[in-house]
DNA sequence: TTAGAAATGCTCGTTTTGAGCATTTCTACA
DNA sequence: TGTAGAAATGCTCAAAACGAGCATTTCTAA
C-alpha cells in the first residue's frame, strides 16, 4: 500500500449539508422556495431548505435532500440535479468553524406549482429579490448603473489586498467579463461569476459577515440584494447559472410547465428563466421543428385574442436526439 | 427555529474522499494518470490518485486534492474542475460500509505532459483501456458488436429485478439512447450513461464486486474493460463525458497543448479527446475565425510536408466572447 | 358590428455549416 | 537535380440555420 489508511481519529469528522434551490415559475416570475429562519428574536434570515446528510437515515444523498425538503416545507419535487460541492460554507473559515467542518452540496430542483399546492412552511420568492442586478425583463436594471457598477469600479481601481501573482486576470478585466462593462457583453449565464465578484468586492452582506476583520471596499452604501444564511445565496446563484445554461441543450423547461400549455406560455416561462425577450415566431419555429412538443388537439380560449393550440411535451424526443433543448441565443429582440 | 440543530453525536461522521481524474494527451492518445494499488499480494487494482479530505490540513477541497496528488505521484497540475459528488462509493452499501460512510468527490484535471516530466509514482494509461467500447478512432470498435451489444440485448430482454414503476424508460429504450442501437445515434458525450448501463447490467467488474449476492445477467463472459477500485471508473467516465462536452464551449483544450503548436497538432488533440475525425479545412476556419489562436510568426518544418505555421492560444478570447470553444459537431467526415 | 389582441403562417436576406477542389511548399529519394 | 509524396493552406459553393418582419386568421370586449 502506498499510504497507510488513516485511522478514525486522524480523519476529522466532516458534516455534509444538503441544500436545495427549488425553482419554479409563477405568474411569469422565476421563484425559489425559501424558508425564513429567525436566528434570534431580532433578525430574520432567508435560507434554502437544507439539512445534514445522515448516512444512517438516508440511503442516498438525493434521498436525504428530499427528506429534508419534505420535512421543512411539505414539498415533494420531481426533477433534481446536483450542482456543486462547496468546501468553505463560511468561506474564510475561522478557527471556531474548523471542527466540525461543514461541506455543503447544492442541488437544483425544478417543479411546477399547482394552485392546489400549499406549502406547510416556506414560501416562493422571486429570485431577483436576491439578485436585483440580474433582472433584465423590462430593461437594463437600474441598480446596475446606480449602485453596482460605480462601486465595483471603485473596487477595480483598488490594489488587491494580497498581491496575487497567481491571478493573471486584472480586476478591471474580470469586471468586463462578468458585467459586460467597457464594450463587453452581458452573459445571462454568468450569475455565479457576478455574485462571486460582488462577494470578493465586499458588496454583498455575506462577505461582511464572513470577513468582518477585512476592510472591504465601499462600506458606505447598503449591501446589494437580500442576503441568505451560510453560502445559500451562492448556491442559488449556481442554480440560476445552471438552469439558464441547461435549458438550451436539455428539455428541462418542461419540468416547470403543466401537462398542457400554449406555445406562448412556454415562451413566457423560458423568458422568465433567461430574461430577455425572444422573437415569437422564431421561437415557435424552433420548438416545433425540434420536435419538442406535439399538439393535443385542444385549444385554449380566453387568451385575449385568437385561441391558442395546446401542446404537450413529446417525451420521445429524449430518445431521438442527443441534446434537445430550447436553443435560444442570448440576444435581445 | 424550525428544526432542532442535531447534536454532534447525532450526525454520524462522514469521510470525504477526493479523487482526481488527471487527463492528458500523449502521442495523440488520451491518457489518464493511474496508480496501481496492490491490494494484497495476489491482485493489483488500478486507482486514480485519491485521499481523504482533512479540514485540519487542507484549507480547501481543491487544495486537499492537489496535496494528495502531489504526495502520491509527484505531479502538480494546473487546470482542475469539480465533477460530481458520489454518495455511494461502494454503490449498494452493505452494513459494514455504513459507518463511517464515504462520500467521494471527483475532479477533472488537465495537464500537458512535457518530455522532462517524470512521475515519482503512477503512470499514464490510455483511457480506452478502461472503456474499450469508446474507442472510435479507427472505426467502430469491434468489442461493441462482438461483446457489449449482444450481452446488453440479453439484459434488455430480461425483466427488471425490482419492478420499477418510477422508471418510465424501458431497458431497450435506454440501450438505444446510450448505445445508438435501433437507429439511434452514438453520442460521444454519453460515456457515463453507457458505463452506468453496463454497471446496472452487471457487465463490468465493479458491479459484480458491489453486488455479489445479486444474480447478474450474463455471468458467463469476461467483464468488460479494466476495473478500478471503489467508484473510480465511474469518476473517470464522468471526467471523459465532461471534457468531451466542455471543449465545445470553453477553450480547455489548450490546457493539453504546449505553448506553441500547429493547427494540425491542435486538431489531433481534439480528435484524441472526441474520437471521430474532423474536416481539416473547416476545423482551421473554425479555430481561426473564433479568434482562439494567433500565429507566432514561426513555422514548424519536419511535418512531412509543407511547413506549418505555429500558433499560440489567444488568452484574450476569454475576455471577449462569452463561450469560446471548439464548436465541433459530433459527425464523422 | 367593429376595434383590439393574440395566434399563426409565410417570406426573405444573412450567416453558418459541411464538403470538396486546387495550389503551395516542404522532404525523401531516384 | 528532378520528381513523387505529404501536408499545409486557400478558396468555392450549395444547403441549412437564423434573425427579422409582414400578413392573415380568429378570438373577446365594448
Amino acid at each position: 500500500m502506498r499510504r497507510e489508511p488513516l485511522s478514525r481519529k486522524e480523519v476529522p469528522s466532516v458534516e455534509i449539508g444538503l441544500n436545495a434551490a427549488i425553482v419554479s415559475v409563477h405568474n411569469d416570475e422565476p421563484v425559489v422556495l425559501v424558508v425564513r429562519e429567525t436566528a434570534d428574536s431580532i433578525s430574520a434570515t432567508d435560507s434554502l431548505p437544507y439539512g445534514p446528510f445522515s448516512p444512517r437515515e438516508h440511503r442516498t444523498l438525493e434521498g436525504g435532500l428530499r427528506a429534508w425538503v419534505h420535512e421543512q416545507t411539505g414539498l415533494d419535487f420531481g426533477y433534481v440535479e446536483q450542482l456543486y460541492t462547496f468546501g468553505d460554507r463560511g468561506r474564510h473559515a475561522r478557527a471556531e468553524d474548523l471542527d466540525p467542518h461543514v461541506v455543503s452540496i447544492g442541488y437544483l430542483a425544478l417543479t411546477h406549482i399547482e394552485q392546489s399546492d400549499d406549502l406547510q412552511r416556506g414560501s416562493w420568492h422571486s429570485w431577483y429579490h436576491y439578485f436585483p442586478w440580474e433582472d433584465w425583463r423590462r430593461s437594463r436594471p437600474e441598480i446596475l448603473d446606480a449602485e453596482v457598477l460605480p462601486r465595483l469600479k471603485v473596487w477595480a481601481e483598488m490594489p488587491p489586498l494580497r498581491a496575487a501573482p497567481s491571478r493573471p486576470v486584472e480586476r478591471s478585466d474580470r469586471l468586463r467579463m462578468c458585467f459586460g462593462t467597457n464594450g463587453g457583453t452581458w452573459d445571462e449565464e454568468k450569475v455565479l461569476d457576478r455574485y462571486e465578484l460582488l462577494y470578493e468586492a465586499g458588496l454583498v452582506d455575506e462577505a461582511r459577515r464572513d470577513r468582518p476583520e477585512e476592510a472591504v471596499a465601499n462600506t458606505d452604501g447598503a449591501p446589494l440584494g437580500t442576503p441568505m444564511i451560510y453560502d445559500h445565496r451562492r448556491i442559488l446563484a449556481t442554480a440560476i447559472s445552471r438552469i439558464r445554461a441547461k435549458i438550451k441543450y436539455r428539455p428541462v423547461i418542461f419540468e416547470l410547465m403543466p401537462a398542457e400549455f400554449t406555445l406562448y406560455e412556454l415562451q413566457k416561462t423560458v423568458e422568465a428563466i433567461l430574461g430577455p425577450h425572444l422573437h415569437k415566431q422564431n421561437f415557435r419555429r424552433l420548438v416545433e421543428s425540434a420536435g419538442l412538443v406535439e399538439p393535443t388537439g385542444q385549444v385554449k380560449t380566453r387568451t385575449g385574442g385568437r385561441p391558442a393550440k395546446l401542446f404537450r411535451f413529446r417525451r420521445e424526443v429524449l430518445l431521438e436526439r442527443p441534446a434537445p433543448g430550447v436553443r435560444v441565443k442570448p440576444g435581445r429582440s
